[in-house]
DNA sequence: CCAGTGGATGTTTACGTAAACATTGCCCAG
DNA sequence: CTGGGCAATGTTTACGTAAACATCCACTGG
C-alpha cells in the first residue's frame, strides 16, 4: 500500500504519511502529530525516517540552517538571543544531530573498532571496558568486532569487515601472529594499536610488562626460601604465555637454579587441574608459579584433592589477578595485571597516531603488581638429606 | 602551509596534496603514488582521507558510478563482463564504501548500540559476547556504551550521548529499575530490548527463567533429602536477586517446608564469603543456594575454613555456571545459564521490532539447566533428636 | 519492416551537515 | 558623515551513495 499523490502536494505544510505501526511507544496516539522532517517539498511518504534536521530547526527558529549549525558544534558568531531560540527550536523538535551526515562531511566516524576474541580471557574483557571508557571520554564511540575462533582465516575475515565499517582507528586485543598477513587489507590511513602481544616493531604495541610479572612472581618464591619454582605455563602459541615462561626460566638461571621441567596447561582451570595431578606426585615440588589464576584454581584444587597442604606443603602463585583470587581456598598469591591502565593507552596511543601520522611504533609497558595473599610461605623442612644447600634449623 | 592553487589545476588527473606523514605503514616510499580519490576537480589539499569513490572506480571501469553502485550492492542488471570490469577496478583502486555516505542515503546505520556496565558480571559478558556475533551475522556492527557507575544519573547520561550516536537499535543490559525516567531521551523511531531484568510490560525483554533455575536448584536439595534450604541472596536493588529469592521462598512453601532467615550478599565472593562464617555457625544448616557462583565460591571458603566438609556436612548450590565453577573445591553444582541464547534472543527481537514497528512488548524466558558436580550431597544423619519429621534409615 | 518490449546502462537528484564564501548592518575613526 | 572593518548571519556547494527516472539498443512478433 504505497501512499503516492503525496508528491503533489507541493507546499503543504503537513503532508501525512504512512505511519506502519506503534513507534509513539507506549499510549500514544497513533499518527497524532506528525514530528516534523516532512514539511519539506517533495518529501517521499514511505519512511517515517529521522526527526528533525537542522532544516527543520532553522525554519522554526528563524535563521538559517548554517546558524544551526554553528550552534550545534558550539561556534563562536553566534548572538546569545540567537543562540537561545535556536536551541528553543531544537529541544522543540527533539534535535539530534545525524551523525551520518555529520561523518560524510567531517571525513571521520569518530568511532575507534576494536577486534578481540570477545570473551577470551577476563583481562582481555578488562582492557576492553576501559577502552570503551577512554573513547567516550575523547567523544569516540567503540565498535566491537567479534571473532569467533582465532583462525588466521577468521581474524582476516573481520579485518575485511573491517574495511565496510565506520571506524577510524582499530584497536586489536590479540596474539600478533595471527595477524601477520593480514594488515593488507586495513583501509589505507586507518591506525591500529595492539594489546596483549610482542612485536613492537611492526604495530604500536601496548601491554603489561610480562616479564616484570613474572620475574617478581618467581623472585618472591625463591626470597621465601624455596629451592626452585615449577611453571605452569600457559599455551605455546601464546606470545604472553611464552614469554612469562621465558622470565621464569631466566629468573631462576640468573639466581643459579635449575629450572624443573615446564608443566604446560591451555589458560583453563581444568588444565591447571591436570597439571596439578601430575605435579602433585613431585616430592620435590614446594612451589608453582602458574601463568594464570585459573590454572591456578585448578592446580589448588588438584593439589588439595591429593593432601597436599597450601601453603604450608606447596606454595603458588599467580598471575592476572581475577577478582575471584582473593576468595580461593587459600586466597591466592598473584601478579595484578592493570588492565584498566592498558585500555586506556590503548587509546592514548590510537588517538596520537591519528593526530600525527608520522609516529614511530613502540611498545609500551604497563607495570603489574605482585599481590601477596595465603597461598605462598616457605618451603616445609627438607626430610631427605639434610646435607642439601639447606642451611635451616 | 596550505597549498592553495591546486584549486585551478581542474581537469589535472593528479592534483598531489600534501601528506602530513607516514600512512605507508611500514616502509612504503612515501607519495610515491597518489591513491586516487583526489582526482576530482577542486579538491582541497589538507585531507588525505578515504580512499578511492564510487565515481573513481567508475572512471577506471568506464562505467557509471550507478553501475557500481548496483555491482557493490549486488543489484541484478548488470551484465557478467561490466561486473567483472567493476570487480576489476574496485580491486585495483582498493575500494571501501564509504558507510557515512550508505547510512545517510539510506537512513539507516546498520549498528546497534548495546549499554551495559561493562564488567559489572560474567554473565553479562557473555550476553554482549553473543550479541555481538549474531548481529555481524544479521550484518549489524555493535557500539558499546558503557556506564561507568550504575546511577540513574550515569545511565541518563548514557542515554543522551546515545542520542547522538549512530544506532538503529539499543539493547540495554542492566536491571531495570535504573531506567524509569530515561526511555524519553531516546531517539524517536529506535527500538529497545532489555536483557536482565522483568519489567516486559514496559519493555520488550529477553532473560533467564530466573524462577525455573532457582526451584531446580531448591528442589535438587530437597530431593536429596534436606529439611530445608538456605538462601544467600544477591543484593536487594537487584530484579534477577529478588525473583531467585522469591522462587526459593515458593518452593519451599509449597513443599510444606519453612524458609530459613535469608541471609543477604552483593554478589562478590567477599560477601559470600562473610555470610559463609555465619552460616558455618548455624548447626542446622545443610544445604544452601547461593544466587551466584562467585558468592558460593566465598562460601565454600568460609565453610571450609570453619571445618564444615562439603558435600558431607553441607551442601551447596551455585547458580550461572561460570567456568571455573568446575573447578571449585569441590567442583559446584549450579544452575547453567545460556547466556548465548539470550544475546541472540536479544539481537532477534531487537531487530524483528525494526522490521516491525507494532510488535507488542513481551517477555522471552530462556530455560536454564542445572548441572550437577560434587558440592551436593544427601545430609549428614541427624544427631539430636531422631523424632523429627525425618524417616532415616 | 517497424513498433514494442525489456534489459543494460547513464543522469539527476536528495540524504543532512559544515566549509567556504557572500552579504548585511552597525560602529567608530578619520 | 563616510568608508573601513568587523561581527552576525545567509547562500552555495560538496561529501559519497543510491533511488528514481531517462536513455539506449538489441531483439521479437505481427
Amino acid at each position: 500500500m504505497r501512499i503516492a499523490g503525496v508528491k503533489e502536494s507541493i507546499g503543504t505544510e503537513i503532508a501525512r504519511a504512512a505511519r506502519p505501526g506503534g513507534e509513539g511507544q507506549v499510549g500514544a496516539v497513533d499518527g497524532e502529530r506528525e514530528p516534523v522532517g516532512t514539511s519539506r517539498t517533495r518529501k517521499r511518504a514511505a519512511r517515517p525516517r529521522q526527526g528533525a534536521s537542522m532544516a527543520d530547526v532553522a525554519r522554526v527558529a528563524g535563521v538559517s540552517s548554517q546558524t544551526v549549525s554553528r550552534v550545534s558544534n558550539g561556534f563562536p558568531g553566534v548572538t546569545e538571543e540567537t543562540r537561545r531560540q535556536v536551541l528553543a527550536a531544537m529541544r522543540e523538535l527533539g534535535y539530534r544531530p545525524n551523525s551520518a551526515a555529520r561523518a560524510l562531511k567531517r571525513g571521520e566516524f569518530r568511532t575507534l573498532g576494536v577486534i578481540t576474541f570477545s570473551l577470551s580471557s577476563m583481562g582481555n574483557i578488562r582492557t576492553l571496558e576501559a577502552i570503551a571508557t577512554s573513547a567516550a571520554r575523547e567523544g569516540y564511540a567503540v565498535t566491537l568486532l567479534p571473532v569467533a575462533v582465532p583462525t588466521q582465516d577468521e581474524v582476516h575475515g573481520a579485518f575485511s569487515r573491517l574495511g565496510e565499517l565506520a571506524v577510524d582507528a582499530v584497536i586489536v586485543i590479540m596474539e600478533i601472529h595471527l595477524l601477520d598477513a593480514v594488515t593488507v587489507s586495513l583501509p589505507p590511513g586507518v591506525q591500529v594499536v595492539v594489546a596483549d602481544s610482542d612485536a613492537g616493531d611492526r604495530y604500536t604495541v601496548v601491554d603489561t610488562d610480562q616479564v616484570g610479572g613474572a620475574r617478581d612472581a618467581v623472585r618472591h618464591l625463591l626470597d621465601l626460601g624455596h629451592d626452585t619454582v615449577w611453571h605452569l605455563a600457559g599455551p605455546e602459541g601464546s606470545f604472553a604465555a611464552q614469554r612469562r615462561a621465558n622470565a621464569w626460566r631466566d629468573t631462576l638461571t640468573e639466581a643459579g637454579r635449575v629450572p624443573p621441567p615446564l608443566v604446560r596447561g591451555d589458560w583453563s582451570a581444568e588444565s591447571g587441574y591436570r597439571a596439578g595431578l601430575r605435579l602433585a606426585g613431585e616430592q620435590h615440588c614446594t612451589a608453582v608459579f602458574a601463568a594464570n589464576d585459573q590454572m591456578a584454581l585448578g592446580l589448588l584444587r588438584a593439589l588439595h584433592e591429593r593432601g597436599r597442604r597450601i601453603p604450608d606443603d606447596v606454595s603458588v602463585v599467580g598471575f592476572d589477578d581475577i577478582p575471584e583470587a582473593a576468595s580461593f581456598l587459600p586466597p591466592l598469591t598473584t601478579v595484578h595485571q592493570d588492565f584498566a591502565e592498558v585500555g586506556r593507552l590503548c587509546v592514548a596511543g590510537v588517538l596520537s597516531k591519528m593526530r600525527n601520522a608520522g609516529t614511530e611504533h613502540g611498545t609500551t609497558l604497563v607495570p603489574p603488581r605482585l599481590v601477596v595473599r595465603h597461598s605462598t610461605a616457605p618451603p616445609p623442612p627438607r626430610e631427605d638429606a639434610r646435607a642439601g644447600q639447606v642451611q635451616g634449623p
